[in-house]
DNA sequence: GGATAATTTGACCGATTGGTAAACATTACA
DNA sequence: TGTAATGTTTACCAATCGGTCAAATTATCC
């Protein structure tokens, strides 16, 4: 008789290591396409080439995967936030927070859209990490952006919206996907879309941002 | 007997403007939240206050649904970007291109995420919209931007990449709502917060966008 | 008011849903 | 190699899914 699946988080197998990491890849396959209501666990198990019984002999329920799949994807998500120092200089943590979030859009499509999907659905999910952990470090980096401001070297601006049109513009790369390749046509749905897109998204924020006394 | 249903929009009763209204109006708050796969009938049924026959006799499918609510509410989802005029101040057309999405996605959230839970799901349903009138709109658009450059009005940038920034600057304001005022905290999560992101990105959009050789 | 067309509903259908039970197969380890 | 723990599968369940049907009800128009 298989012991209580409470207890497998105890010893973990060679073969539950391989097996869950299987069918969480199969589960953001299919999640961040049709998120939580419209995935089933037959299509996940189809995608993980599983039957559906031994898939539920990992994962309990499809929330307990949902939830398995969230937490392993959040943290490296929001790595690049935690890497904008308050050392560096503004001009550069703002063009490489640019670069890595659109290398993150560029590479990691599905588990931008999973996190929309997520949002679009109210968050049922997340929010208490959004209101908690989420909030606590995007004030974190506000207060960086704030003193950055006070020291004039860049413009007087709202920092959270900053760092929201800095999540939105990079992110539409990966959730819009098909409609960004739909306007720019066939043969610009190259990867060079991405350099494309770097190019002006730091020419706006580094433009956008130049302390008013500043250049020209 | 009922008339086949292929007649019915050749003369359209009172009441069924008035259903089909009922309907599609459930029909938005359902598909918006949790996209095509994700909603039931049922769900639509209950929150429109019919039985799901009654509503299956206006729609035969929950495709036709789908079909006929998209339809329905694309035509003014592009209204700003088609009102984006060639004779206008660059600055001030750019300005007001901000100002009317924001209030888009301020005013029509749920419209907002119908689109994006199409695009995440990879637009099963309006690929060919995307691929051809909207493209075209685009293009036009973009030739525009293009002359405003030539004269030297604002800066050489993408013209596409500049479009979709403003789309996806204001847009995250309706589908990332619920990111937003999580993080935002409950004491700015009236709808100031339309008014702070409004001033931000003319900020940051305007000051991008000046051309090198202007002012400051 | 009566005929006729339009609308609404309850009962129902087969397919799919999330999930279970138990038999069966395999692995790890003494 | 035996055996207990682990892993897998077949068969199945009740609930829900999209959708149909015929009967009942309501609106329309002469």
């Amino acid at each position: 008789m298989a012991i209580p699946r409470a207890a497998k988080t105890l010893r973990r197998t060679r073969i539950q290591e391989e097996k869950e990491e299987q069918i969480l890849e199969a589960a953001l396959d299919v999640f961040s396409v049709s998120g939580f209501r419209g995935s089933t666990i037959d299509q996940i198990a189809e995608v993980a080439g599983m039957s559906k019984p031994n898939l539920l002999y990992y994962f309990r329920t499809k929330e307990a995967m949902h939830r398995a799949l969230i937490d392993r994807v959040l943290y490296n998500w929001l790595e690049p936030l935690r890497a904008f120092d308050a050392e560096g200089d503004p001009e550069a943590e703002i063009r490489s927070y640019i670069r890595r979030k659109l290398e993150m859009a560029r590479d990691f499509p599905r588990e931008s859209r999973l996190f929309a999907n997520e949002m679009l659905q109210g968050a049922p999910h997340v929010l208490d990490m959004l209101k908690g952990p989420l909030k606590e470090l995007v004030d974190e980096k506000a207060a960086v952006i704030r003193t950055w401001i006070k020291s004039g070297k860049i413009a007087r601006c709202d920092p959270y919206h900053l760092i929201f049109s800095i999540w939105s513009t990079t992110q539409h790369y990966a959730d819009f996907d098909v409609q960004v390749r739909a306007v720019l046509g066939e043969e610009h749905s190259g990867d060079g879309r991405f350099e494309d897109a770097a190019r002006f998204l730091e020419q706006l924020f580094i433009g956008g941002l130049r302390p008013d006394g500043s250049g020209a």
